[in-house]
DNA sequence: TGTTTTGCTAACCGGATGGTTACATATAAT
DNA sequence: ATTATATGTAACCATCCGGTTAGCAAAACA
């Protein structure tokens, strides 16, 4: 599994792993703990904290054979700055395009 | 291209899309105005515009043989809505495990 | 010491992703 | 009517993704 191209986008792109960060979000726990939440198998849970930790946004503790993983929630910042970008364009019309048009609208 | 499992988060994991909304958001562009930007060819662009429209958050209006896009910014929320429930843990010290473990630290 | 537990890694698999080229279709322009 | 333009779609391809099972290494426990 190559370090390549992972960021956060990518990182919460996939469900599993948001629900990871959300469980994380209560207190931190082993990557058995993460498992024990979900039905897929443990590789499976253990390669997506792999991402999440290639891309930062989670951060593991070794702890004699423990691991404890938690969020690193400055790294959803990135995230934030890109949409909050948009706020502005939120409550406005979706009629740009209409007037682009000069009311020639099929 | 199936319909299924299409949501904002796995459309905006691609950096591209991204950079396509980010040019919608000037203005509305057709969709060669829009594959003007950027080297890949037109049909890459066109499966790009196709995953935003089918999560919503692009809209095409035909005019003539002409389509234009537009970003409905109101899907975007679905992402802030997401991130911004962390908010209150983006100040928060990265020692919370340290407590958690009691200074058992390595 | 031996065994259980925690977690990693490798090998494999089916399906999705992102890209291409080639061709089809519909509208606009000449 | 013919040609040019805007866009869609099909077929193909390499790679990535998310999952599995099997096996390995190290720490903890009996």
């Amino acid at each position: 599994m190559s370090t390549l191209r992972r960021d956060v986008f990518q990182a919460i792109a996939d469900p599993t792993r948001r629900e990871i960060i959300g469980l994380l979000a209560n207190k931190a726990l082993t990557l058995n703990g993460v498992a024990e939440n979900f039905q897929v198998s443990r590789p499976a849970i253990s390669k997506h904290i792999k991402i999440l930790t290639q891309c930062g946004l989670v951060v593991i503790k070794q702890q004699g054979r423990e691991r404890y993983c938690q969020v690193d929630f400055n790294k959803l910042k990135e995230v934030s700055d890109w949409v909050t970008q948009y706020h502005s364009f939120w409550s406005q019309k979706l009629d740009a395009l209409g007037g682009l048009l000069e009311g020639n609208e099929k």
